[in-house]
DNA sequence: TGTAGAAATGAATACGCATTCATTTTTCAT
DNA sequence: ATGAAAAATGAATGCGTATTCATTTCTACA
């Protein structure tokens, strides 16, 4: 059943040209005549001849491959993202190597076999690289950005939501909706959003005095929400408010609060991060703050593009800015 | 910055030994001497040299490259799938070129450039293949399994859940809680998941002389749930309970019935399908079907496995059970 | 110590393509 | 019709590896 997989070779006999002329035109040559093109892609179409991808990239060093890096691809959040990188990388021809890490830090070891790829690229959302596997990338020449995270001595690019203020933003809103007594639920402790969106929530608390501040770790899932929830309610029944570090977490605080016989967002007000879609479900019909999800994969893309091409750019940042989205579950207690 | 990309043939001469035993020693063969392989290793760590896959692939004829297709990454049941995927294959030392596709049907433009990488395998999930597509990897010898959808011919391979007996269970459970007049919102229409769940329950009601059953079609989203709901149960009041094509569906069944003011499971009961975690979130706490995911899974791997160690092996099928999760969707009427 | 057989090694080759360079063909102005 | 410039073509080469085959080195046993 499986025919022979033939080559350029065998087109060019056929057809009776040399071999470097069904090059030319599968390579998107435009010196080749008219004539010749015509016979050629007639050979080839009869026979099924398709050019092998990596012979090509053998010589033009060109892969057209990049790494896609996620954690957490069960976040909603995260699988948007995916499904946006696909749809913009293969619109320009890039073909995306999926890789799933269990790890906050990618190490070295999950990388090694897509060096062997020649990737020319990769992004990595929602995660660091250990220094060996980014000095790696380094030394290869293969570009990395890493997208909603980033690191202190701008070792990679970086796309991301100015967190700092959008926890301020946050931070203010509550405070002017009359908000006493706060808590923030973060993810893990030692991540770039985490730490971020603690520093602007916590300013805005200080700058006004405010000393009420309770802090439970999360690690951006609902059982975690679940559980900082609970026991943040029975440890301070006065919390009036809940800042979570995404809306995976603040829905399951509101179960949490709920299921304790509380009401959202008479009893406690609960403000979300991301914008997922399932945070505007009738059930939750959450108050939360809106990363603009498409334009920071256009960037992302852009800046990759760009490294990808011209291998000596220096690492940068871009850092974008997103709104809060207002809905029912932060209530005025003035 | 970036570094030469040193060659098993530099690495040889350093070392000073031929290309060939560098490849052997890269390749896992055997017939090398300890000291050898010893210094090899050394300089190949050096000079931070690593095979070329491309070119390996050239010569070997494999690839270890594996695309996955697929439909709706956005439901949560396929983003668990995609993660499962890629523990499983990447443990054998596959590689997954994602594809995400918004056809039902995928078509041959979106995999054209796929076979020019040699991929020795394909999943498809929640689509088919357009017969053209089909033909063209039969043709280049690359196994399909389509992993929850099924073809009438069975042209390729298919793992799924056995749908039609998992609905007569369902409908069965329903009838006998007492229920009387039902409703089904399905996927779309021309799936084999639809059509087998739908012939199953209705069989069973038949069987009973039922003859109260809406079809109202969804399209395995929440919105549609949420639609679907609001057309039923403003056309027809004394439904009392909805059998919903997947578990997204069913939250946004959940969602509407909810904002009319009716409760469930007092007024209303509802099914789901998948059990995705979101079900038993205690916002829904569903009663639903559980697809054996991970062994769906590892069937999966393992035909492709067999396929692409095999290639003349004939198209296969694997069904498997699942079994209903009763939560706090379903309340018995007698 | 000598030898048969096993193990280790290297030279040469092929995988399928793009690209360079030299050569041939075509085009177009005169 | 003629020649110069442009376009088209093909032969040869190399990308980085695995593998075959012939040769060398090692091992173990008499």
């Amino acid at each position: 059943m499986k025919q022979k997989n033939y080559t350029s070779q065998d087109v060019a006999e056929i057809a009776g040209v040399s071999q470097s002329t069904v090059s030319r035109v599968f390579a998107g040559n435009t010196n080749v005549s008219e004539k010749k093109r015509k016979k050629i892609l007639a050979v080839a179409e009869k026979l099924g001849y398709k050019p092998n991808a990596h012979a090509r990239s053998l010589i033009t060093r060109k892969t057209m491959m990049v790494g896609i890096i996620m954690r957490n691809i069960r976040n909603p959040f995260y699988s948007a993202v995916l499904e946006i990188f696909h749809n913009r990388l293969s619109a320009l021809g890039y073909h995306l190597i999926f890789i799933n890490s269990e790890n906050e830090e990618i190490q070295e070891s999950e990388v090694t076999q897509l060096l062997e790829y020649n990737i020319e690229g990769v992004i990595i959302t929602d995660a660091l690289l250990s220094s060996s596997a980014s000095q790696k990338f380094k030394r290869y020449g293969i570009a990395v950005i890493l997208f909603n995270r980033y690191t202190e001595h701008l070792e990679s690019s970086a796309v991301f939501c100015d967190n700092y203020l959008a926890a301020k933003q946050i931070a203010t809103y509550l405070v002017e909706t009359g908000h006493r007594s706060f808590a923030f639920i973060s993810g893990p402790s030692d991540t770039s959003t985490t730490i971020d969106r603690l520093k602007g929530f916590r300013e805005v608390l200080e700058e006004r005095s405010i000393s009420n501040l309770m802090i439970e770790p999360g690690n951006y899932t609902f059982e975690s929400g679940f559980k900082a929830a609970q026991e943040l309610m029975t440890r301070n029944k006065s919390i009036d408010c809940i800042f979570c570090g995404n809306d995976i977490i603040a829905l399951g605080v509101m179960d949490a609060i709920r299921t304790i016989g509380l009401k959202i967002p008479e009893d406690v007000s609960v403000v979300g991060f991301d914008n997922i879609r399932m945070s505007e479900w009738p059930s939750y019909s959450l108050t939360t703050w809106e990363q603009p999800l498409e334009e920071m994969v256009d960037s992302t893309v852009e800046l990759l593009i760009e490294e990808i091409n011209d291998k000596t750019t220096a690492s940068r940042i871009v850092m974008m800015k997103g709104h809060l989205v207002v809905r029912n579950t932060v209530r005025s207690r003035k």
